[in-house]
RNA sequence: GGGCCCGUGGUGCAGCCUGGUUAGCACGUCGGCCUGUCAAGCCGGAGGUCGCGGGUUCAAAUCCCGUCGGGCCCGCCA
């Protein structure tokens, strides 16, 4: 090694020793005589001190000389400060080294941007090109330790647990139910084609089927699927299969997972086991299936107040088969004029016509609402918010979907705008399991039930009974009507759980189906004929008949949890609403439109390569990148 | 596929709504001064076709249309 020890690890007992340093240079101060170079490498940074009387004029002139990012090795001799000039700030604030010789290992060119935590709001796209230099920040230098530190933690719990990590094929087959894949054409077998995985989720049970019983693998999915703040096209899932198991195993192997590795990995102690709320429960009192619970705002539902009310937008949305639910916010001082238009505003987006807000207290006037509610109405509405104090109450009133959704994002909005939750969300970690999700949703479009999960999920087992009775309905056209509400298929709860932190998902499994005619029962549910799923899971199928055991499993998000842990959410301008953005955990993410700044990919490729593969592109696909071939070739040098 | 928002020296922002001197500020950068700073300080300089194209106008960073790039969301993500 050029060095002797890291900048950022010495310490007050290294005093008196002579050290070699090699860093980046953070920030020189010059003062014309002694110059102060802080040296910065991974572990932190450490003042050196240059003085033409200990260093010598030309060790000291060529400290005046360097510049931001200057690679330099070091050596001196490690000194207590002069009393007064420690700085708190530092790690290694109380001692510095005076510098006897230097050497410039590299210079650099002026930064693109300053590699610095403190300067905010640098274009992502630029912090993307240069992501080699975003990287040098000690903020994403600590997202790419604690990910480390993390994974370490994971691997090191689940083999003392027993588990195996097995490598799943990344070049694997296409099926057609799921997320769109990435395709990768098979050069040896023309006009065919391999896919990138969506998740390991067949390979995984296939190897539950050859014994393995415990598995896990920190594995990379590939989904070719528009991007969002927390989603990429590549992401991370710590992924989980075990044999011979029910759901309560799958609890308490993964809450002692997440401890372990919180604790080992970011020292966070969190309690266990985690809450469990029903798919029910959090739809309808968090108004949504990823329930934020760190703080209250919980939704009442008010139908009943006011299915006879004068105010016609609630008594006809009633009449009309829809619901009214609503939140109570403490405090008439607290909601302007302009607030309420937001929260408006936010229903809207919804797809709920508007928001009725009604304040309890004086201000009366002041609402429109208010004035076509009688005195028992407005009683019985603060009474069942359990409002003694004044305050607003907010009310959407449509069909339920929406109004679920509705109120959901006004929960959050007002978590936020109330200060009801830390603003770095990394503070408080609020574990919680969901669970009770229905097995099939109705897919209007399609005109069949579809699977929530996916098709191996089971059913809970009490409710395989409901499931044979909706197949029976659905084949012979007799009983509850296809897609109606109450339709037993729509009441078969799944035997899935998904988990949930600070109100993000971040991962969801279930026990599979091992039982062939149970999942004979669910392909004919989902009206998957046996010939179709012969050819989309045939070889699945057919592992199942060779003594499958019963087996469940999990996947959970790397990415958003270390999202989370590392504060990565950040609050949309326009609507108010948190979002993760998962890109900061990942060394080198795409952009929101799936591109690579720093490579430029995706790129075209030759001719020949293309030949090779046997493609052709269509007409005004190769038109166009024959068009674009000359900037992207400049822009790429 | 759709909606909303953003684009001004290397970086971050102001100016735009209400068109009108040399487009302003901070950081960085370059030069000079300075022996204890740590966002060092002081003095001086360079650096901008206001993303691009078109239109309206006597006059466009500013208004309009288009386009490109980016961000968030809906659809999508079993």
């Amino acid at each position: 090694m050029l060095k002797s020890h890291p900048c950022g690890g010495l310490t007050g007992k290294e005093i008196g020793n002579q050290v070699v340093l090699c860093g980046w240079v953070q920030r020189k101060r010059d003062h014309g005589g002694v110059t102060f170079i802080d040296l910065r490498d991974r572990s932190g940074i450490v003042q050196v001190v240059f003085d033409p009387r200990e260093c010598g004029q030309e060790v000291a002139t060529l400290a005046r000389e360097v510049g931001s990012e200057w690679v330099l090795k070091v050596s001196g001799v490690v000194h207590r400060r002069p009393p007064g000039t420690e700085n708190p700030r530092l790690a290694t604030g109380e001692i510095e080294v005076r510098a006897q010789e230097a050497t410039v290992l590299n210079p650099a060119s002026p930064l693109p941007f300053p590699v610095r935590d403190d300067v905010k709001g640098v274009d992502e796209i630029l912090r993307l090109k240069y992501r080699y230099l975003d990287l040098r920040r000690p903020a994403m230098r600590q997202a790419l330790e604690l990910r480390h530190r993390f994974t370490k933690a994971v691997r090191d719990f689940m083999d003392q647990q027993g588990f195996w990590e097995v490598e799943t094929p990344i070049l694997w087959k296409h099926t057609p139910e799921g997320a769109r894949e990435f395709l990768v054409p098979s050069r040896l077998h023309p006009g065919r084609f391999f896919v990138l995985p969506q998740s390991p989720q067949i390979a995984k049970q296939l190897l539950m089927v050859a014994g393995v019983e415990k598995y896990f693998q920190i594995a990379r999915c590939l989904r070719d699927e528009d991007p969002r703040a927390d989603r990429q096209p590549e992401f991370t899932q710590i992924d989980v299969e075990m044999s011979f198991v029910t759901a309560d195993d799958i609890y308490e192997l993964v809450e002692g997972l997440l401890s372990y590795a919180l604790k080992v990995a970011a020292g966070r102690d969190i309690p266990t086991p985690f809450l469990k709320m029903s798919y029910q429960e959090a739809m309808t009192r968090y108004g949504s299936d990823k329930p934020d619970i760190r703080f209250g705002l919980l939704v009442e539902d008010v139908t009943d107040i006011l299915k006879e009310s004068s105010f016609r937008a609630f008594s006809d949305t009633v009449r009309e088969g829809g619901i009214i639910r609503g939140l109570f916010v403490p405090g008439l001082e607290t909601l302007g004029r302009k607030d309420l238009a937001e929260l408006t505003e936010l229903t809207k987006r919804a797809g709920a016509k508007g928001l009725a807000t009604i304040p309890i207290g004086d201000r009366q006037q002041e609402s429109l609402v208010a004035r076509f509610l009688t005195e028992k109405e407005k009683e019985a509405l603060a009474s069942r918010f359990g409002s003694e104090r004044p305050g607003w109450i907010l009310l959407v009133a449509d069909q339920a979907d929406r109004v679920e959704e509705a109120v959901g994002l006004l929960r959050l909005k007002l978590a936020r705008h109330r200060k009801l939750v830390p603003e770095r969300c990394s503070q408080e970690l609020a574990f919680l399991w969901i669970v009770d999700r229905p097995l099939l949703e109705w897919d209007a479009r399609e005109e069949r039930y579809v699977p929530l999960h996916h098709p191996f999920t089971s059913p809970f087992p009490e409710d395989i009974p409901l499931l044979e009775e909706g197949v029976r309905m659905l084949e012979t056209g007799r009983g509850e009507k296809k897609g109606s509400p109450d339709h037993p298929l729509r009441r078969v709860r799944a035997y899935a759980y998904d988990i949930v932190l600070n109100g993000y998902e971040i991962g969801g499994g279930s026990i599979r189906i091992h039982d062939r005619s149970l999942q004979e029962l669910v392909f004919r549910a989902i009206e998957l004929p046996r010939e179709e799923a012969k050819r989309k899971f045939g070889f699945l199928l057919e592992a199942f008949e060779y003594g499958a055991p019963p087996h469940g499993g999990i996947a959970l998000g790397l990415d958003r949890i270390l999202a989370v842990l590392c504060d990565a959410e950040q609050t949309d301008p326009d609507s108010g609403l948190p979002y993760l953005n998962i890109r900061e955990v990942i060394a080198f993410p795409k952009t929101s439109t799936m591109a690579d700044p720093l490579t430029g990919a995706p790129t075209p490729v030759d001719e020949k390569v293309l030949k090779e593969q046997h493609i052709t592109l269509v007409p005004e696909v190769w038109a166009k990148v024959q068009q674009e071939a000359g900037g992207i070739g400049e822009s790429n040098e």
